[in-house]
This record gives C-alpha cells, structure tokens and sequence, in this order.
RNA sequence: UGGGGGAUAGUUCAACGGUAGAACAGCGGACUCUGACUCCGUUAAUCUAGGUUCGAAUCCUAGUCCCCCAGCCA
C-alpha cells in the first residue's frame, strides 16, 4: 500500500527548520527503555521518528535509554529491534545505548561539580520528599547544599567506587529549589544503584538519571529534534539546563505531541506487566495484548499499524482513538491480499437426502473474489457437509435470509439446497438438516434464473479439517479502562473465545505461520504458533463488518 | 490553582485573517454467489463572553473546562 506522509506541525517545523538552513540534515531517534514490550502507542513514535527522518532524508537512531539497570532486561532489548525491524523500520549502523555514554556522562557530572552547579546530598529519600514542597509551597535548600566542590567531588568518587550503600547519597543539579517547575528544584541526576546491567555489567554502582542522560545522548548523537510525549514538556527546562550548562558536540530541541490512547485498551507498560506476570495474558505475545508482539501474533500487517498512524496524525490535544478506526485499516488492507477459505466454526450436519450416497465431486472456488480469472482450488462437495449453525433458523426472524425449513438458499460455489426436514435431539436441540439439492444449479446458478436472497458457506463432511479457532475480544470491558491500581476490575472476563470443534475446508492445512485468510463471510485468520501435529489453531485477526449482527441485534 | 499543556462534527485530524473539510463511527439507499467489498446519499462541530477587522476557528482581553507535574522511574 502507497502510504503518503501526513501533515502535521512537527513535519512543518521541521520542513521550517531545514529551510531556514538551521540543520542540514534531520536526525532523529526512537528511545525506548528496554523494560518491557513495545505496543501500538510506540508506534505512532517510531512512525514519526523514522518516518519523519525519511521523509526529510535524514535518519533515525534506535537507542535504549537504559540508565536503570534493576528494571531492564536483555530480553526486552532483544523483543524491542525485533519488532521495530517488523514495523519496517531500519536504524542501519545507528544501534546505541545510553549505557554507551556512561562514562561521557560521568565526567560531565564532575565538571558541574567543579562549577558549582552540583552537589552531594546526604538527606535520605524521605527527606527530600518532605524538603521538596508542595505544589504552591516552595521546597527548602538542603543542609548539604552549600558543602564546598572539593567535598563534593570525593564523595561523589566514594560513591562510584562504591563505598555507600543504595539511596545512601545522591547527587543533584544545584538550580532552584523554589521553581514552580518541580524539575528544576535540584533535580537527582545521579543515584547509588548495586545491581548488574545487562551492558555494561558490574563496572557502575552509581547510574545517571533519565534527565541527566537524555538530552545529553541526543547531543552527543547529533539529534536535532527529540520527539517526545507531552509529559515530558516539564523536564525541557531541565533538558535545555544541562545542554547550557554542560561543553556538549551539539544542540539538539525537544519537541512534545500527544501519545495515542486507544478505546478499551490500555496502553501503560506497567499494567501490560502486570497481565503478563499474573497470568491474566498467556505472555507479552498473547494475541489480546495491544503489544507490537500481540499484534503480529494475532495476524495485524505492519502495514496497518503505519497506516493506522498515518491516519490518526499527529497532534498535541489529548485523544482517544476509536479502535474501530485500527480495525477498518486492518480488514481495508486484508480485503485486498488476503485469500478466501470456507470455515465452518460453530457447525451444524446436513444431509443432502437426494444426493447419492458414496458419491462426491470437485467443485471451483475463488481464491479471491476480485479475481475472477486468477487462482482457483477445488472444494470437495458431497451428501453429508457442515454448515454454521447461525446460518439456519428454525422460526426465522424478520429480514433473516438465510437457511430455515422449506427455504431455499445457496451453498457458496455449489448447490441450491431447501430445508426439508429439522432433527433434534431429546433436549430439543438441532442437530440435523434434512435438505435437498438442486442438481441443476451446480456452480450456484439456477437455469430458470430463479433468485435464491442467503448465500452461506460450507465444509464437505469427508474431507474437512478439525481446528481450533481463538476469537478474541477486548481485554477490558469499559471503553476508557482505569489502568490504575485496579485494572484488574475491568478485565473482560471473557476477552478470549475458543471454539473446539470448528472444521476448515482442507486447504487450510498448511496455511502458513501467520499469513493472512479470509474465512469467508467470517472475518480475516492466521494460523497461531501453538498449532502442532495434532490440532490446528486459528486467530480471528478481526471480524468482517456485520450488518445482519447490528440488525438483529435492534431487532430485539 | 505554583508550573506546564490543550479545547473544531460522536471520535481522530485539517483549514496557517478570505466558502469550516476529510477519515472513522452513525443513518438511508444501490449493487452483490461473502448481509463482505464497492458505490451513492445523509446526520453532525469552531468552549464562553467581549474586542480588533470589510472579513476571525485563526489576532487581542477576560473567563470556563480538561490533561500533566511533588520517583533516588522513564
């Protein structure tokens, strides 16, 4: 799909940059924290970070913001390039890690306190909270505050070299600590951390923060413009402080826009972890999971995710996207390249009563309905097949044109048949269709051009294919869920659907890991990686729009 | 109410002092061997009040409402 850029005031600052001759070239970056999976809203961040770069042809770096070693794992480092590789996207030789500059980052943290701009505070935690004020109340200076560079540079070696406990001491950017800004009021830019980092191992005890690391890595990366999310809009000041106050290669600007909030999703890594680790997901990959791994799992084209992004744009307002916008992207774009199977899911026996016992035929189906003269294969079509059970009525309800007793429908691709007689167990429930077929409308088509209003789609009984198919449904029942501590309150109970006894027409055997097919008049499915010798399983990628579900639903 | 940010159809985004437009959703219809797709039609918005201007969503003033910030997380 021919995907144009759109417009959106970052494209046009940048567009205003360039022209202006204030950069030669853009250079961007996605930087993720490597403590978790990425999902749908890291994507709208590393289409605009990538796309933007080449837009403008320049480029982007990935880089892992890794400066809290006791929350990353290399797992996540592995999961992040493997899905950002899956977006589409390319960093070439650009691969970095805060961590690389570690050592830059340390010696910067000595010349400010050789400025005087930093100092070592010995308060404990609670302490600084409670020295720190309020939002309409000031903070108070700590009593360490004023203790002279040459005491605080030793100390600031003590603790690198590890002679203090965790949270023992800190060090902080000395700025104001009656700012209205909280960041600016003697902000952490160094704590005592005893743990392994994936990278660079036991050779740091004490890690930079966030703000400390951030702004500087851009500019030792040559950054230009550093997209990121509206919360970090506080933290500018202090970006822009450090960059003031600090010799570094270059002068990188932040730049903020909204992050996506999508209906009945929640997009906060911290309970994307949690589902994970309680069980309440089978993994990060879980294809209910709104994770880049979910999603890929659950059959969505990276393709829609860009469009997607493409479509939603790019703006500084809060939002919430309608998810039935990802899904009108996701079946556009597997309407056109997804190929067309029948799929029985809830099935219900039929019994072609005049159609010879033993025998059976080959009969032609589309591979894809627009292409009329393109690839075919053939169904197996015989007296006993399945059809689904939601395409039969006993007592039709109004403007239900589907099979029901004497009626008259279509098989796709085959027969006219009639529902001539109804079975039901002792419960009272059909399991049996007694119908009759046409043998003149093979194909479909009746020689007297009588019209026949349902067509509905079948499996032959000999030959299909038992499977498993996994429906699923949103996670959380509400369309704004808390995420808050109690996420676990508005979990759908009923967010995954299994359906045990579905059966696929044969061709569907070695459907290939993951690629997209239509079960016709269904929805679009993928074969799921938990299919094995001896079961098949199917994810429902999304629904096809239904409008007999919406009427009959306002039929009642 | 200390600092920062934001308000345009139900939703998301345009309109950059000159006719408020698109997509999704909704509704109605056509077509159809998928109640799909496609096509046609249609409902529907500038937070409020003043001001500047020939002309304001856009500029000014005063309000209102919403979001973010008091981690040694990012």
């Amino acid at each position: 799909m021919e995907i144009e850029p759109g417009r959106d005031f970052i494209r046009d600052m940048i567009g205003a940059d360039l022209a202006a001759g204030r950069h030669q070239r853009v250079v961007t970056r996605f930087p993720p924290e490597p403590n978790g999976y990425l999902h749908i809203g890291h994507a709208k961040s590393i289409c605009l970070n990538f796309g933007v770069a080449a837009e403008f042809g320049g480029r982007c770096h990935l880089r892992f913001d890794d400066t809290n070693p006791t929350k990353e794992e290399q797992e996540y480092i592995d999961a992040i390039k493997r899905d950002v590789q899956w977006l589409g996207f390319d960093w070439g030789e650009h691969l970095y890690h805060a961590s690389d500059y570690f050592a830059q980052l340390y010696a910067w943290a000595e010349g400010l306190i050789g400025a005087g701009r930093a100092y070592v505070d010995d308060q404990s935690q609670e302490e600084m909270r409670a020295n720190r004020g309020t939002l309409t109340e000031p903070g108070r200076n700590s009593a360490f505050r004023d203790r002279a560079p040459a005491e605080n540079l030793d100390l600031f070696r003590r603790m690198r070299a590890g002679e203090f406990a965790n949270g023992a001491r800190v060090l902080r950017a000395k700025i104001d600590m009656a700012a209205g800004n909280f960041n600016l009021r003697d902000p952490v830019i160094y704590r005592i951390l005893h743990a392994a980092h994936p990278r660079t191992g036991s050779d740091w005890c004490i890690y930079p923060s966030y703000d400390f690391a951030h702004g500087q890595s851009d500019a030792i990366e040559g950054i230009t413009h550093s997209l990121c999310t509206l919360e970090f809009a506080d933290h500018r000041p202090l970006y822009d402080w450090f960059l003031d106050n600090l010799p570094v290669p270059s002068r990188p600007r932040q730049y903020e826009f909204a992050r996506l909030n999508l209906t009945s999703t929640v997009l906060s890594k911290r309970v994307l972890t949690e589902l994970v680790r309680h069980g309440h997901v089978s993994g990060w990959d879980d294809p209910r999971m709104p994770t880049l791994a979910g999603l890929r799992r659950r059959g969505v084209p990276a393709a829609a995710l860009r469009e997607f992004v493409r479509r939603i744009g790019v703006a500084r307002a809060d939002n919430l996207v309608d998810v039935a916008m990802f899904e009108h992207v996701i079946r556009d774009l597997l309407n056109k390249s997804a190929l067309r199977r029948m799929a029985v899911l809830r099935p219900l026996k039929v019994v072609l009563t005049n159609y010879p016992a033993g025998q059976g035929e080959e009969l032609e189906a589309l591979d894809h309905p627009e292409g009329k003269d393109g690839p075919k294969r053939s169904v197996r079509f015989g007296r006993e097949i399945f059809i689904e059970r939601d395409d039969f009525m006993e007592v039709p309800a109004k403007k239900f044109y589907r099979l029901a007793p004497g009626r008259e429908v279509r098989l796709r691709y085959a027969y006219l048949i009639t529902c001539r007689e109804v079975v039901k167990d002792k419960a009272g429930d059909v399991v049996e269709l007694r119908c009759t077929y046409d043998p003149a409308t093979r194909g479909g088509n009746a020689p007297d051009g009588r019209k026949v209003q349902g067509t509905i789609h079948w499996v032959g009984a000999a030959d299909a294919i038992a499977a498993e198919v996994r429906i699923y449904h949103p996670l959380f029942t509400s369309a704004e869920p808390a995420g808050g501590e109690n996420f676990a309150a508005d979990l759908n109970p009923v967010s995954l659907e299994i359906l045990n006894h579905c059966r696929l027409e044969p061709a569907l055997a070695n459907a290939p890991m993951g690629d997209p097919v239509q079960f016709e008049r269904q929805g679009y499915f993928c074969r799921d990686l938990d299919s094995s010798a001896d079961g098949l399983v199917f994810n429902r990628t999304v629904g096809l729009r239904d409008t007999w579900a919406k009427v009959a639903a306002g039929g009642r």
